[in-house]
DNA sequence: AGTGCGATTGACT
DNA sequence: GTCAATCGCACTA
């Protein structure tokens, strides 16, 4: 079995020497909205045979109760069930028929809520996230929701997992440094409720996705 | 049972 | 800039 030796140094965003911690239930606000600008900076980690592929979070967005935008408007159906999990649960939705999105619960169970994880900055595993996005460049690995699910291997079988649990394949870390200013913005891709400022992200980060106007 | 469409992406003019 | 891909699901009947 032949092996190749990286001999240059890798860049900081390579570097696996990175310290995370699993956030636990009660470190997570019980509000949507709160928990969305919360989560900016934190980590999202997948455990995998294979090893961990990680990304900071550096976007998101949420969606609430009387929101018509949010997929539970029309209340609780058999797909949209883990948004009324208590919060730090994963929320999967098929999309498009091409595309996984990951979302994360955000009220107290039986109380509909959730925060679109819509980017991340490559933290770890960036090998295995560019053999699943079949693209080497650093940038389009997990900007954008679909590309960070793809990049991460999540699938509907991750949906209702939970964030917080010990040993979960799927969970929330702590953030890996200080978290730079948080901005505000009408939400990406909806038509209805499309005025409402419930977007967040963090400023000047290149792995923030949108129009340059949206990442400033 | 049939239908319309969506929290996107990548390829192409 | 435009546009097709491609699927499950919720809604109508």
């Amino acid at each position: 079995m032949a092996h190749v030796i990286e001999e240059r140094t890798p860049k900081m965003s390579e570097r696996s020497e990175f310290r995370t911690r699993r956030l636990r239930r009660n470190e997570l606000p019980v509000d949507t909205v709160e928990l969305a600008r919360y989560l900016i900076g934190k980590t999202v980690v997948r455990e995998t045979k294979r090893g961990r592929v990680a990304g900071r979070i550096v976007e998101t967005e949420a969606y609430l109760m009387g929101d018509k935008a949010a997929h539970f408007y029309r209340g609780r159906t058999k797909r949209n069930g883990s948004l009324y999990l208590d919060r730090g649960h994963a929320y999967v939705y098929f999309c498009y028929g091409t595309h996984f999105m990951l979302n994360v619960s955000g009220e107290r169970a039986g109380v509909g809520g959730g925060v679109l994880i819509r980017a991340l900055e490559p933290v770890e595993g960036i090998e295995w996230m560019r053999r699943r996005r079949g693209t080497r460049k650093l940038q389009d690995l997990a900007r954008g929701p679909g590309r960070l699910a793809e990049a991460l291997g999540i699938t509907r079988g991750q949906d209702g997992v939970d964030l917080t649990a010990a040993g979960s394949e799927l969970w929330l870390g702590t953030a890996t440094r200080a978290t730079g200013e948080i901005g505000e913005s009408v939400r990406i891709g909806i038509t209805k409720d499309a005025q409402r400022v419930l977007r967040f992200y963090e400023r000047g980060n290149e792995f923030v996705s949108g129009p340059k106007g949206m990442r400033e």
